[in-house]
DNA sequence: TTACTATATGAGTATATAAACACATAGTCA
DNA sequence: TGACTATGTGTTTATATACTCATATAGTAA
């Protein structure tokens, strides 16, 4: 059986993956690995209302995978776990791994 | 703007991660990293309900992280994406980044 | 065949999440 | 000061998800 401090542990890290868990915030890891962006500029770039793009950083903030700091008006997001990004790369490869067993699967019939 | 391409590879990218989301799918896959194991005995290690276990499984072999063979009357589940493992430890990094953090901010209270 | 075990699935309920809109806050500049 | 811009948040509604229980399927062994 699982210990408890197991099961918090793997309570945090679900959570944290739960906040990479919406095609607009993986757009949004995605964008800030190429630099740091504000709000609105995150929002045209992947074509989103300002106020659910907002709502979207702050829930991966509060995971520790972005980073903020403020200048101006501005709010400036930045990627505080660039480790994030290899797990993209590997869940690209299970995609490919999918596609091409449907490719066998195709091929058999 | 995103490309459509784009747009259709994050949504699958969303599915993986959001297969991963959840404290049990999380401790299914910490467990088969140390080898196959069979519905029972994963229901049986971390607590849960067989009918809840058999749900949870095939969502993450519906996503690519596991594969399952059959002996007799068991189903053996394996993990099939191992990368997801470099994931956890990604994960295990933010919590731990976020701890000093908090150390930081107690320390300055 | 029947009884048994392992696994999967349908249905209902409770809970969580996302999006949209309106509004609030806060910094900038005339 | 007031007007403007960028960002964040409260609330509502729609949708998705997880869990439980009952039932179905399928392999095993007497």
């Amino acid at each position: 059986m699982l210990t408890n401090q197991k099961r918090l542990l793997f309570e945090k890290q679900a959570e944290i993956a739960k906040s990479i868990s919406h095609p607009l915030r993986i757009a949004i890891v995605d964008l800030l690995k190429d630099g740091d962006q504000c709000v609105c500029d995150i929002a045209q770039h992947i074509g989103a209302e300002r106020s659910n793009v907002s709502r979207h950083l702050s829930v991966l903030v509060g995971c520790g995978v972005l980073d903020y700091r403020k200048e101006g008006l501005k709010v400036i997001y930045k990627l505080k776990a660039p480790c994030i990004l290899d797990f993209f790369s590997c869940m690209t490869t299970c995609l490919k791994q999918q596609a091409e067993d449907n490719e066998k699967l195709l091929a058999a019939l």
